[in-house]
DNA sequence: TTTTTTCTCGAACATTTGTTCTAATTTATG
DNA sequence: CATAAATTAGAACAAATGTTCGAGAAAAAA
């Protein structure tokens, strides 16, 4: 029982839009998050509209909608720069979301905002948004999103050079870094967008 | 009185999923289609979803979903090459369609794909889809699209040096090419999509 | 420890909301 | 026209749901 309940509303909520199509009840809540008490869950909501994570409409059942995360079928969270030891999907990471193509979208979409110019000639540029399908694998040559130390994401190629695993910039300024137990592949990149 | 009272609670339902996050209860949907009692629009609805159209959850309110996939999208045409004096945008060089969020959305965009490696600097790849505004005439700076002798669409920077002004690639194996009659500007390019 | 704050429970209450039934009204159909 | 079908209205009901209050339990702070 380590995360807090206010989290474990939240992430609740949000299955159950993505998942159902709409917002759950205080009291399926207070099931689902082993309260026994609706008031218990009402106090955590209010928390969380506090600090706008969630908003509703008073008095109207089920009017829960989450204010930052993937909403429905077309768009993506988006990821920024990842703060030392938080999740990378965590809420306070997420500083977007984009549209993907209804045909394209799954559940394992996220995207991640390219900060800085390591994969420059890859044609990706600093600013850009990568689509990331986290169901996805990435295999040699392919280009993949890796978490480095738990802190910090990265987007790089991935490739064997005799016989050892590498994370390779597509920048001749910066280095080729050896995959380690410290590397943990989050994706395979499927796609780009770019505003001019 | 035209359009019937079925089609009209639909796009409500649509409506107000998309826009407010969650589903209407029976009496907003009343309201808004002027249906003075619940069951009026009660067995409006039990059509819908017998029409597949519709689906919620018995005596569970604002479940409401439609099951028609609701695109946030627009589609803008794609074209490829351009035939020796055909125009643009006509139908024969149509080679697919791109979405674009409905939010960006404008009636003057349209997309290209992108042949060759002229801008390969600027970031923009052979088979790169680049979406151009009709209504936005490209400026010195610029990444534009111009037609060239009526037969070639070209997507260059557009840039003024000293006093001329010329189509500039970003690629170093391409020549500045100076605006003279022949080349038209088409648009300015606005973003990139790219598969990866 | 004591004090304070946060969290939880239980119960009761007021609305909102879906549901059902009957009848009136309108619209289509022969 | 007469008849049937579809649509709408009204009312009443039952259930779902959000809200509030007070008090106890747990956790944190002093």
């Amino acid at each position: 029982m380590k995360s807090n309940k206010q989290t474990e509303i939240l992430e609740f909520i949000q299955y159950k839009i993505e998942n159902e199509g709409y917002s759950p009840s205080i009291r399926e809540i207070a099931e689902k998050v082993n309260l026994k008490s609706t008031s218990s869950v009402h106090h955590h909501l209010n928390n969380l509209i506090e600090k706008g994570l969630l908003s509703k409409k008073a008095k109207q059942s089920r009017t829960l909608t989450s204010n930052k995360i993937i909403t429905s079928f077309k768009t993506v969270p988006i990821v920024g720069e990842i703060a030392a030891g938080s999740p990378l999907l965590a809420e306070e990471n997420k500083i977007g979301e984009v549209s993907v193509p209804q045909e394209k979208f799954n559940q394992n979409l996220f995207a991640l905002k390219i900060n800085g110019d390591s994969m420059l000639d890859a044609g990706i540029h600093d600013g850009d948004i990568v689509v990331i399908d986290k169901g996805v694998e990435p295999k040699n040559g392919d280009i993949g999103a890796f978490m480095i130390n738990d802190t910090e994401a990265t987007v790089k190629y991935l490739d064997t050079i005799s016989g050892k695993r590498f994370l390779i910039p597509a920048n001749k300024n910066y280095n080729n870094q050896e995959i380690n137990s410290n590397i943990q592949p989050i994706g395979k990149v499927v796609s780009l967008f770019r505003d001019i």
